[in-house]
DNA sequence: GATGAATGAGATTTCATTCAT
DNA sequence: TATGAATGAAATCTCATTCAT
């Protein structure tokens, strides 16, 4: 997990020494497990600190509410995002076609992302209107990942009837929610599972003769 | 709209007439209004009687409780999910090659009943842990779409690393997502970008040399 | 007691029809014993609908909360000072010299006033600072009855080294505190008390040859 | 400020070396101030610490808990309030008719003593519900005052309808009271006021004539 | 059928005080 | 002496649901 002093400051002001980073990851992962068992929105403070064999005090020291440690967690999650990004330079350049094996790449670190904060992931469209600045991270998070995909499709690999900003959004859609379907109808995503969604991808942007 | 009648007896037993009927009705539009813009969790029973001009009272003449006018709405929506099924029938048979023409047909399909239900598609799969029969409800939507691709595409036209489930799946996961994403971006979904996704869908699983 | 309805609506928006009004009259005058028993401070949300026999949910239907309630008995005490206000019209014209009974009248007026809104006088000042709009309301209050009296001061009376203005709001000073100090002191205001008061003030303000 | 040793040991038994008095002296001077912006209710331990720049633990290292820190404050001001008591002596033998002068004396040194002193007199009387021990040093420091003025307007001078007992108290209340209006209302005291107050109850106490 | 009022269980939140280092 | 961290009792507040008219 990410450090703690890496967050949006969640605890705002106070300065946190090592026992009280060490609880605030405690209740960070807390709520993991608890948004995980039960969903955000049934989750209760008091299941946090439970998990986090903590008392209910503590929790306000930490987070000022529910949502500013559901903050707190998106964060982090919009940090790692960015792994994800940076794996798109494995990918050739603008206007080059990609390799199977490329995209491939890129669709198991967005997987791997997803599985690590699929509690959140999960509910990610939901969670944007709970308040104005988580709905600006994660509107930053999927619009940094499709535009980036976007510019990587160009105009003329594309061919007619597509539109590369529709079509980059389109393939970052089938992978996110796809992950959320499978794990709905009880059937995780395994790595035959990954090939299809590669195969099917790599085919729709880059090499319909594939 | 469909009739009220048609509905899974959400108000439990009673026989309606013709007022209890406009009821019901303004408080099903009122609950889409009021989860349009606040989404279902945050959406209280005071929310939706304000909309309605009613009163609480009123409410609970009409349903048990809340998730019970959700059932009601979701039963409406799952109703209506039957129209995109049928719209396969226009595919032809599995294992044949079905033209663009009718790939966008479906497309468009699809696209009309996630906009009609648009506050609750897009929280569709958390809705689903509400409860038991609602999860159900929601399950056999999804799937039974999703095993309707799935057998047209075929273990033929797939190609390697394709599996076909897997396939289908991500078809549906790719047109659902596709439009929260895009509205969640403040892009309305157009017929350029339904031409993308057709196009995207239309290479990925029937035609590689499109 | 005042009509509730005359009350700065405290409960905001909801209309109150018979029922409700006798709900929120209990509630306001359970407040007045709370606060009298154990001061405003003291008091707790659970005090007041003990008393006014109650639940707890009830009080925020009229309510929005301690401050709110404090706001609605404060416009109650504030309508009645009016009355007050009323008793200088008994006054001769400013720059008459008045009757001792004249004032004698009036400081009665304002002991009954003072008398029935005891809880909240004796916290009068600080309440001004729980909130803005209180603040607002307790300084008109004083001011209007401080000014009243100024006015029928008049410079010429005075004498030298009287401001009139600061002499008028002393006046008030006088009675206001009077009141609460004899209750600190265990000996309630008897008519004796008022007489002494009376003549103190006659002689300050108007008559030294009294 | 007075010596923190003479207060009422509220530090329990603690001895304190230099370090620890000037911590000391910082926490009651932290106090006033918090007191002085948000009154004694409001403020919270907290406010105190944060001003004081120190922590919690410190404060009760020197406090047994907050009332502790407010009793040590009003026996700073109750001790200091013996030296207005002191300022009568300059006033002549009871019987005897004093100076403007010297009223005038006694009213500076009273005003003071409520100016160093302004956040815990501007809720004197509330703070007397606070705790027993708390209202009776209060209780003292106002009877004594007001009795020493009684003694000193004596039956005869005062004439007919005049009770010297409540006199006394009437007094001093116009005194205390005017304080905390002039300021409530934003107009600070200044020496035309206390002018006029002088001259108003040497007026009411002493001189009809004058 | 319709409605305003009432309820209370349960959630959130605060803050004085204690603890461990 | 000093301090940051932890505690939990007690308060506030919300809201789905029931009641009485």
């Amino acid at each position: 997990m990410a450090d703690v002093d890496a967050l949006g400051a969640p605890a705002s002001k106070r300065v946190l020494r090592t026992q009280g980073r060490r609880t605030m990851r405690k209740l960070l992962d807390a709520a993991m497990i608890a948004f995980d068992k039960r969903g955000y929105h049934a989750t209760r403070v008091n299941d946090v600190v439970e998990i986090a064999k903590t008392s209910h005090g503590t929790f306000y020291l930490y987070f000022s509410n529910k949502e500013d440690l559901l903050r707190a967690l998106v964060a982090e999650a919009a940090e790692e995002s960015k792994k994800v990004y940076d794996a798109f330079s494995t990918l050739p350049a603008p206007g080059a076609t990609p390799q199977w094996e490329d995209v491939r790449g890129w669709v198991q670190a967005y997987s791997e992302l997803w599985t690590r904060h699929a509690p959140l992931f999960r509910v990610w469209a939901e969670l944007a209107t709970v308040d104005r600045e988580l709905g600006r991270t994660i509107h930053h998070t999927f619009s940094n990942i499709s535009y980036a995909l976007m510019v990587r499709i160009g105009p003329d690999s594309s061919g007619h009837d597509i539109d590369p900003d529709a079509a980059g959004l389109a393939a970052l859609a089938m992978l996110d929610r796809f992950h959320s379907l499978r794990e709905f109808l009880g059937r995780p995503v395994d790595d035959l599972a990954l090939d299809t969604v590669t195969t099917m991808l790599y085919r729709a942007l880059f090499d319909p003769n594939a």
